[in-house]
DNA sequence: GACTTTTGTTCGTATATCGCACAACATGGC
DNA sequence: GCCATGTTGTGCGATATACGAACAAAAGTC
């Protein structure tokens, strides 16, 4: 790609939309300008843009995004048939499991929530159609690595920041190029309190008719309701029923 | 706004986002240039942009949408706690009744679902959160409408394109203006296969503590399972619980 | 109230982007 | 093969945008 062939003023742009999140759902132009890197004046320009086109709206001080900004998402969800396809299988999953039931896929180093069926257990994560988590300490995640040729999931893991979210979060690489190894084996995923004390999930691969990995599927628990040694036990049936349900549906 | 407070480029690059959708899931430089209206040089110069970000990915032909574009509609679904508030209680809802519940607001002539709970059965639209309907065929859209004061109800009508989707769709301003009062005075509307034939649905609106319409909820039926004419009383008070229960939580 | 610090806005200029016209390539009909 | 049609890639002049700095306006600080 030749260097005019790139827009940086709408990359800035969608960097500018980015900046926008869980703890900043306000931002004033001088903030922007913090969290992007980029000059006021360009952050300016960029806020303003998208209030005169209705995806932020602006008082004067502080700049908030509207929902239009969905339908950039929308026009990724809506042309994916896997969110509208899993999701009735989710809820159904939940149910039966009294927990709840989520499928995402894998972006870079993070996973991405591609639909989700919540119980009214109070969590301190909220996770929606969108959120995202680092791959290396997520079920999900786990099973998501491990469906890639190791190279690869080296290569992913090398580009993450591994932190120890908790004391039992696993931050080795070898480590986890091992944990990888025995999830591809065993087929599924256990996590046991390594993203958030109190949170263990089990996860298992959605493949397609071909047998492609085409995303993840999984229950999370509160570890003070079910210990992580019993996941596998109590959940994995149900996942894999769910899993052999859907495979002939996928891509 | 001064005319170099926008820039187009970025206003340029959204609008090939949004060209993505449904029936568009991939697209080639000359394709997106027809949606949008933009030059092909132009379309072409964002897409490789989006490509370059790993929004996109290119084939040499066909451009796709990654799950990364999610972040940008991320941004405003973690900013606001309303989905994540919700979702429980529409899973608690629909679980209740039987039928796929769902919550949305109001962006411009179209209402937005920003968290939904579906059950299994088969729907010709597939409804996820980030979709769109047009408000004034819908119960959460008549709700959210009826919310507002009528001046503002009826601008919002005179910008819409008043479509007949079956022969039941209430098409005349009139009409829709004396249906908005009756909505706004028995504090729910009712939709009878107007938006497709075959499909009723319920919604009231979700109030804060102070009294104001964030949202509306829903609950939609095939109509060859319930009458219209039942729905208020069959879920009625099922969505009047949950409206009750979430007026606290809200804003 | 005077001072410092932070934030928002404006301006001139160097630079990047746009849209056009044309070239290059692919596809299909005959 | 050869033209008709449709597509993608590219060079260029005209135009729009980004940058940095300077200025203006708030917001803290003492």
């Amino acid at each position: 790609m030749r260097e005019t062939d790139f827009v940086s003023g709408f990359a800035r742009g969608l960097t500018v939309i980015e900046a926008f999140g869980e703890a900043q759902p306000r931002l004033s132009i001088a903030e922007a300008s913090k969290r992007t890197g980029l000059d006021r004046a360009t952050v300016r320009r960029s806020l303003l843009t998208l209030s005169e086109l209705g995806y932020a709206d602006y008082d004067g001080k502080f700049f908030t995004l509207t929902p239009k900004i969905l339908r950039l998402g929308h026009a990724y969800l809506s042309a994916t048939p896997l969110p509208a396809i899993v999701q009735p299988y989710l809820d159904q999953l939940s149910e039966k499991a009294g927990q709840s039931a989520s499928a995402s896929v894998l972006d870079g180093t993070e996973v991405v929530y591609v639909a989700r069926a919540s119980q009214r257990r109070v969590m301190s994560i909220n996770l929606v159609p969108g959120s995202r988590l680092p791959a290396y300490c997520a079920s999900m995640g786990r099973v998501l690595l491990a469906a890639l040729p190791e190279a690869q999931a080296r290569e992913i893991l090398s580009r993450t920041e591994l932190k120890a979210n908790t004391p039992r979060t696993k931050t080795d690489p070898e480590e986890l190029v091992a944990e990888l190894r025995k999830v591809r084996e065993q087929g599924y995923a256990v996590i046991d309190q390594e993203l958030e004390l109190g949170l263990c999930s089990i996860a298992v691969p959605l493949m397609n008719a071909r047998g492609q990995v085409v995303a993840a599927l999984n229950i999370g628990a509160p570890a003070a309701h079910v210990a992580a040694a019993e996941l596998a036990e109590r959940y994995l049936p149900l996942l894999k029923e769910t899993q052999a349900a859907l495979r002939p549906l996928v891509q």
